[in-house]
DNA sequence: GGGCGGGGCGGAACTCAGTTCCCCCGGGGC
DNA sequence: GCCCCGGGGGAACTGAGTTCCGCCCCGCCC
């Protein structure tokens, strides 16, 4: 990987071949194709363990929990994988931006990632109308809400903090789709709530003052 | 592309080269590579087509046009695409379906229309306050839904409706996102709403209801 | 200690996608 | 006639990925 990755930024990915990797690594080119399954494959090596952390995040959710909440949750793993190596990821980043092939093989990972959120997704809303469409929306919107937070952090060069835009891009999907949970401050269930707005004003912000009186922030 | 598509049918996708199709076909190697850029052309012929139109459809789009709206008209263009032939959407679909590099290259083209509808939705959401993140999240739901109406129709081999389906599954989406756009109904600016909502509706029902109170829907 | 089986490694050769280079041929202008 | 041009076709090349086989080292069993 260091040897491929010296060459990749020297050269760019297309001007260097398999042969030049191994001849750097000192290695045999049937050992190159043992670990890596391709070439792209050198450049994205964690996602496969992120993707099997994910599923496992996934299913070991108790029973209960608010599942846009969890998914939610489940894209910040991807986001904090990313976040370890901040230099290494900015690199990739550069790389896979100029590079088709490779952003072909990150968009198949991606979908993955997709599929996985929808799976669990399907699984709770199962039986409740319009099931998986809605399952497919949301785990749509959220790798989108994702992927916007992650890629203005990349742009950034890895500076800024990826926490606080991934909390208030996936806090705005969440606030969207995701159902009541919180209890009540003072409130009880059945309650009514009267919230006064003038008509003019802008819609979030309407949304916004709905939100604060029932207590969801 | 008919020699082509006979040989994926017989046997399999993989187990066709370039090669064989064509010696099927009667034409040179050279020629194929000229009229289709990767084998995998061959299995999507009209897309760049569809791509173009759906650039200057958003392109075209009058001013005033509420923008969710438009998104889903666009997507609906794809979909009528996949219907002109629905036995030849079928029957790649299944190919698709099973083969990696198909679906790999199919997410690819996905993307591209993607990024044209959440390049059209950032013009349109252009300063207003989280602008670049509504525009990808509604471009990425509209996607998803226009997919899953998409693979639903294709799931019952292109029999169904598929436009009621997408008429559906892109309603949802656009009455989850849609900006208001009727005139009120006695309403003038300035006048005071008051909603009443109960402590444990869910928080769509609560916008909903937001919504209608303030003309808008 | 000596045979032995298995796993990691390496290399040679192969397949196939995609590219490059060059040729051929037909037509149309000079 | 000659030249230019443009579409088609083939030969040869590059490079990714695979297959097959041989090597070596290590632990294991007799």
């Amino acid at each position: 990987m260091a040897a491929a990755f010296r060459l990749f930024l020297e050269r760019g990915y297309e001007r260097t071949t398999v042969d030049d990797i191994v001849a750097l690594a000192g290695v045999g080119r049937r050992s190159f194709f043992r670990y890596f399954p391709s070439k792209e494959d050198v450049v994205f090596p964690d996602h496969e363990r992120c993707l099997t952390d994910m599923t496992a995040y996934l299913a070991g959710s108790p029973a209960g929990t608010e599942p846009v909440r969890r998914v939610c949750d489940a894209a910040r793993l991807v986001l904090r994988m990313y976040a370890e190596n901040p230099s290494f990821s900015v690199q990739r980043y550069r790389l896979t931006k100029q590079v088709p092939g490779l952003r072909a093989y990150e968009l198949s990972v991606v979908w993955r990632y997709e599929r996985a959120l929808a799976a669990y997704l399907r699984g709770r809303f199962a039986g409740s109308a319009d099931g998986t469409l809605r399952a497919d929306v949301i785990a749509a919107a959220v790798v989108a809400a994702h992927n916007n937070a992650l890629r203005s952090w990349l742009r950034s060069g890895g500076t800024a903090d990826a926490n606080t835009t991934a909390d208030h891009a996936l806090g705005c999907v969440q606030s969207a789709f995701g159902e009541p949970q919180a209890p009540p401050r003072g409130l009880d269930s059945g309650d009514l709530v009267i919230v006064v707005a003038r008509r003019d004003a802008p819609l979030w912000r309407v949304v916004r003052e709905v939100e604060s009186a029932l207590g969801r922030d």
